[in-house]
DNA sequence: ACCGGGATGTTCT
DNA sequence: GAACATCCCGGTG
């Protein structure tokens, strides 16, 4: 069944740990969630939004159950799903997937990817499998109305996650708000 | 296996 | 002008 607006609308970290083993849905492709991250506002150095909001971050801070999508990189797209009461900044970064249905479309998507561990071990790579992209940016995860939405299958999170610091930041990187799905060989890291 | 560097352009200072 | 929540390729061991 498809998540809820009060599944969102909670502290991010929660929303992270929780999302582990839930469904993406985008178009025909389906993946499990096993790697994501929280970021936070003003007192997270390591948030988009840690100085205040911009036309960018503007998403970060509305209702949650939305999609943050933003450009890095000058060539990738990363897809966030927007948490906490509106007019806060929070929002989870989608890490890694493990591929479910649709791998035939990932693999055209993406086809320098040798295996299909290589297809959404990574936040640009799933964005890249699943047809992601920048016009999905505030598109509203509970409503679905762009084809793009999270579902709970029965699968529940790990008892035991795994946890590290966040990848790839400059700053607030003493914050351990990276979960995962331990052992899995879908990770963006080993894990 | 690990490491270094290039691609590519938006966003904010 | 610098930084960037990244990825890929080619070098070396």
């Amino acid at each position: 069944m498809r998540l809820e607006w009060d599944f969102y609308a909670r502290d991010p970290r929660e929303v992270a740990s929780d999302l582990l083993n839930k469904v993406l849905v985008s178009g025909e492709c389906r993946g499990r969630i096993v790697e994501a991250e929280a970021y936070a506002g003003a007192d997270d150095p390591g948030s988009h939004g840690f100085r205040g909001m911009t036309p960018r971050t503007e998403v970060m801070f509305g209702p949650p159950g939305r999609l943050y999508v933003y450009f890095t990189y000058g060539m990738h797209w990363c897809a966030n799903v927007v948490c906490g009461a509106e007019g806060e900044c929070a929002a989870v970064l989608l890490r890694a997937l493990t591929p479910l249905v649709g791998i035939d479309e990932m693999r055209e998507r993406r086809p320098k990817a040798r295996q299909n561990r290589d297809l959404c071990s990574g936040p640009a790579k799933l964005t890249a499998a699943l047809g992601i992209d920048g016009t999905a940016n505030g598109t509203d995860l509970v409503t679905a109305d762009s084809g793009i939405e999270l579902l709970d299958d029965g699968t529940p999170p790990p008892a035991e996650p795994g946890r590290s610091v966040r990848i790839g930041l400059s700053s607030g990187t003493d914050l351990p708000w990276r979960w995962y799905v331990p052992g899995c060989p879908d990770l963006s890291r080993r894990g």
